[in-house]
DNA sequence: GTGGTCTAGACCACG
DNA sequence: GTGGTCTAGACCACA
């Protein structure tokens, strides 16, 4: 599992971090139960201070996608708050709105958009296969 | 073109008002030529700053979705720089990523993404017709 | 509204700040919509780091009992996301669990905890009435 | 008397098992002058570093809930120090304020929140009678 | 001036 | 050695 940061995106480098973490699980690569490198250990590996990296896992762990075991650290966790689906689903909503508006107005074709979609899907699925 | 402003929330305003903006244009609410309300007219409509109206038009223009001219004001524009088309879908791809991990995780299926994804964008194309 | 904070405590400062601050708009000493110290100020006053006030903020903002305002700041809101009432009565009784048996060890009775409690109740409906 | 440990909740373990220990006593599962597991046999027994257990029993120790013996080993007592009882009330008024605050502001009546008393305090109950 | 983010260095509780 | 907490000082985006 290696992260890919841009310490140049406008994007804080926590997010970055808990991004690709929860990718890296749809993806597969890491899986449930599976122990994720301590707040020093990635912070150094990374070359970033440890409370970045703290905050990439408080972030994971609220949500629900890591745990914090005493005995064995931060382990990946797929315990979803389940009464958060609706509220994830009114973001994506929101999110895709302004997305989908200029892809519409670039001309992309609607199922040009959904196949992108169902791409991603398949890297995903391909995973569990 | 009403604009809805939700000062609390973690979007900044001027990404509020250029994102609406941008949607009212996929909507057909705003057509190609309409004039926007000036810089200072809509800033003393909405009760914030000159320069947060001054900024979301700059990044409207920036993107082509408006042009500026000193004498007709702001008006509505879709004169897109065509060759910036595959590099929205990158930016798409990577901006969809997470969500789309996300919502795998969840257990929401392929289809009821790309409904989503479809519902929208007949929205938008209701807006022609 | 004034913080008393017990350095000394085991309660780390950031829990006691957002747990007064709590126990305040339950009293009616903070009124919803109120706009609350900026986090450097309250720092100042206090004589503590500004990093810990945020830390309590962001907690109170996670919960619900305050929002951030882009114009106005951090203000007080009871905006409390209804489904995590049944999470929030799980917590409770297993709070209360090992606090009730030593109370019942200790040979207090039932009708002097709960006096207790309707004690603090009355003073949080002495600050509507 | 069987522990459940949580070792991915926040609570320390050494806190799980003095409290564990506590609501056993207090239904009735622990009897006074019973005999508990050695710190090296429950340390084994869980699977946790001796010195957790160590420290457990030296907090069950300290608030007068178990005798320690050389010989006869580690005997549940209830040689509670009648005097701290004043103090336990207070520290438990401070320890159910936030909780109360923050059940009033949820809408949780009053009745409902002493019910929730009066149904522990009935398992502790019969466990006597 | 506000909150948001990042860094650096420190101490403590825990196991 | 782990995560949790606190401090101090800095830069940036935002309004």
């Amino acid at each position: 599992m290696l992260l890919h940061l841009e310490f140049e995106s406008n994007i804080p480098i926590y997010k970055q971090i808990s991004n690709q973490i929860v990718v890296g699980i749809a993806k597969g690569d890491l899986v449930e139960g599976e122990e994720l490198p301590s707040v020093r250990q990635m912070a150094s590996d990374i070359g970033i201070n440890m409370h970045t990296v703290n905050k990439a896992y408080g972030i994971l762990k609220q949500a629900g996608w890591v745990t914090i075991h005493r005995k064995k650290g931060v382990l990946v966790s797929t315990n979803l708050k389940a009464q958060e689906d609706y509220l994830f689903l009114g973001a994506l909503r929101d999110l895709l709105e302004v997305s989908i508006a200029e892809a519409f107005l670039r001309g992309i074709k609607k199922c040009e958009f959904t196949k992108l979609i169902e791409e991603k899907y398949n890297e995903f699925e391909g995973g569990i296969s």
